[in-house]
DNA sequence: GCGAAATCTTTACACTGTCAATATTGCGTC
DNA sequence: GACGCAATATTGACAGTGTAAAGATTTCGC
């Protein structure tokens, strides 16, 4: 399965043409057989951004290669650099892929909220609860500098999440946030929700809150941990 | 300098032992001259850190390779190997140099600041200070997955910075903490603290907060932005 | 002084991204 | 339907990486 790639060959080949038309290869597709693999996959460049999902959820963002893509979707490793140009592009697109489900967790999860305290609370819980279910996701949106901001996917699907959350704290002060300008209080207001979740988050997944959870109370989940760090922010709010 | 490591060689060599004592190198060193580069360094561990840490800050995280720093320090590309064992032990050493150093400043800052709010204001200023400071380091400390905290330097020096940590949040509680065991309000205290000061850094270095600095009144600097957080959050402690 | 251990270099190899050249197929145009 | 071109996929090559093994050189303990 193409274990080595660079054979070092004896001799340079001088580029010759060779003119291989489809007979030097012994019997490698019997010309237009359905259930063989066709030449042009059809559907590549969601078929590859799929792979790259399972290969980062599985192997982490270390594993996540364009030759690893490739051999996950069964096609040549060169045959991503077609669709997304280079490793670059193939990671920007799939952070969008991974905005987009993000923005759509956090679009349910204000949805299926009552009161005012529990719609407060379920933003950052969601937040929360999609990087722990999609740990490589997460990090590929947040931890690589290999993003592309200027492609249009992702830019658009980044803003969009921005502006959710933008949009949370307006209302949570009970204000309207325009898109142009912020005042210091609004602007504080929102990186420091951003800020708390983000770096919550981020600790966490790197396993550096574990040193408090094994001290708190035993059994005390990160879960908790949030809420009561969620609770004692908003006391002012919501006085108990 | 080493442009090409890998010249494909057109006969595998078969190991022959060749023999060459000294005599094959021509005229590469004059037997113990101390003004030509000796076969031993001397101090190449600290040489190489030193590297490392130039490297780091003039590439970036990604530039941070093992024969980078070999070549910044100017010797063979498996020289760091033996002192670190690989890649992640030079990376884990340099770490904690850098949490070593963030240490200090944060007892600088704290020794330096006067009233209580001064006090509760200097450490996290200086936090992200370090951070503006250090961008390469602080990235290298906190957005590694190559970090080998079994390291006792490495896994030392990070305690030591999370002890400050927790016992400024004590000092502002008014309690004691203690090294073995937290209340669930004081691990979220804690957690909410290193949480948003962390986050307010990772976004700020990967430039996300920009799009609300420019929307707030021109001019505005993150570090006013993050004092604004930084008061929003102390107001019930300290009411204006 | 001498052997052993530590240190550094050399060589090799599997892996990576990326480019260039080639092969194959699909599709619009006659 | 056949032709030609553009899109798609493969092959090959190359510079770079980490890492392991083996050789060269120096230092150190005895």
């Amino acid at each position: 399965m193409a274990k080595s790639d660079t054979k070092s060959e004896t001799v340079r080949s001088p580029r010759v043409p060779k003119r291989t038309s489809s007979a030097s290869r012994p019997a490698r597709r019997p010309a237009s057989a359905k259930t063989e693999t066709p030449y042009h996959h059809g559907a590549l460049r969601e078929a590859l951004l799929q792979a790259a999902e399972r290969v980062l959820e599985r192997d982490g963002l270390a594993g996540l290669t364009l030759r690893a893509v490739a051999r996950e979707a069964g096609v040549s490793h060169a045959a991503p650099t077609h669709h997304f140009g280079d490793l670059t592009g193939l990671v920007s697109e799939l952070a969008a892929i991974g905005f987009r489900q993000f923005n759509a967790a956090m679009a349910s999860a204000c949805d299926s909220a009552t009161t005012p305290l529990s719609r407060a609370l379920a933003r950052p819980k969601a937040y929360v609860a999609y990087a722990q279910a999609h740990p490589g996701m997460y990090g590929l949106m947040f931890r690589t500098e290999r993003l592309d901001y200027a492609r249009p996917s992702l830019h658009e699907a980044a803003e969009s999440s921005f502006a959710g959350l933008a949009n949370a704290i307006g209302a949570m002060r009970q204000e309207q946030i325009s898109g142009d300008a912020l005042t210091l209080d609004q602007g504080a207001a929102i990186a420091r929700a951003w800020s708390m979740v983000h770096g919550f988050t981020m600790l966490l997944l790197d396993g550096r809150l574990e040193d408090i959870l094994e001290r708190l109370p035993a059994g005390t989940t990160a879960e908790q941990l949030l809420e009561a760090i969620l609770k004692s922010t908003l006391a002012t709010k919501f006085p108990a």
